[in-house]
DNA sequence: CCTGTTTTGTATTGATCTGTCCAAAATTAG
DNA sequence: CTAATTTTGGACAGATCAATACAAAACAGG
């Protein structure tokens, strides 16, 4: 029977992600990725097949911790809509306290990935719009739930509000990485939760 | 005397410009480089000096070029507060418009290298730092006037309002690089203008 | 037409990149 | 303990990277 692997599969894709996640795709040299997850090159190669593989594997795990997790908040149905979604821009802002190098955030890995490389990475570009479907999805359900209840007053097609709140969050992440500080980050959430 | 350049170096200057924001910094190559240009290596390094110097001056242009036009809107003391942000909505759309690789938009070279390098590359995070200033200013200014005429109706603060007007503009840039189209991005102005 | 200066094209450097190769080490089944 | 299989480490291959060297071409002033 074959040698057992000496690592945790999962455990080297996290770091992986957040390595990705710091300093993007391009910036990431294998041998960057060799130092953060304590592997040599032939057990990457081995069990990833190439950087670029790995490279979506580690974004889809991101999408699937992170969005499963705001889908969580969102499809929560004992809570009012808009506490929901208070919920998730308090999430948001806690990941970007938790997610900080120095005096800047790091970003999302879903954003950064949409700037760097959807362009010209049709992969990766399907991948992220297969999240974004999903976390637009229940958004929408939410206002829609919102506009029902009465607690969400505007009148705007819910397809609507849901873009327009997923591109508050995007812009969050960017003025996080402009070196923004929690309180703007907050006032901007506040904000945008005025709109409703 | 010394033989003059056969080139225009603010058109060259453009070109390099407009590669590294529809390609970011890291992916696109000092050969990317001379191809765009129509330069030869050593004309881009005689007049230019690296690949990074190049770069920042890249980016210095776009934001005089973009900044100052958005400027130029904010500033109109002749037109009501509320219109000139509802203009320059229009101009960023507008620009999404323009700017667009197959489906997708190419985003903003000030949004992307905040994603892509404002984390590490110093000279890069000035620069961006002073641009978004200038617009900040530019934005608390408007929103100022526009709350003592009335014809913006939140009370909440301009300093306040202004971050959230720039992080919906870059929630925009980077919704039009994930394939948003013009209608879905009018509708998120129209919403970020609601809030007002 | 010549002289001094700069630009420009080409070849090249040395570093770094992704990915492969191969033999040695490790592990389990029998 | 042996055989079969896989992982692992380190060296290596080939491509590409940013940047430089250098000589030839191009130009302006006298």
């Amino acid at each position: 029977m074959p040698r057992p692997k000496a690592f945790d599969e999962d455990q080297a894709l996290d770091a992986a992600m957040r390595t990705f996640w710091a300093n993007g795709y391009e910036a990431t040299s294998t041998e960057d990725l060799c130092r953060a997850t304590g592997l040599g090159r032939s057990s990457i190669y081995n069990t990833f097949t190439s950087k670029h593989e790995l490279f979506k594997r580690a974004l889809v795990r991101y999408t699937e911790l992170t969005t499963t997790g705001q889908l969580t908040l969102l499809d929560d149905e004992t809570r009012p809509a808009k506490d929901r979604l208070r919920d998730l821009f308090d999430a948001v802002i806690e990941g970007e306290v938790e997610n900080r190098r120095g005096e800047r955030g790091i970003g999302c890995l879903t954003v950064n990935t949409t700037v760097e490389l959807a362009g010209r990475d049709h992969e990766a570009a399907e991948l992220l719009a297969r999240d974004q479907q999903r976390r637009l999805d229940a958004f929408e359900a939410v206002i829609r739930t919102g506009q029902r209840d009465g607690d969400i007053t505007s009148a705007t097609p819910p397809a609507e509000l849901a873009r327009f709140l997923t591109a508050v969050i995007a812009g969050m992440r960017v003025a996080g990485q402009g070196g923004a500080d929690i309180p703007t980050l907050k006032a901007i959430a506040s904000t945008a939760m005025g709109a409703l």
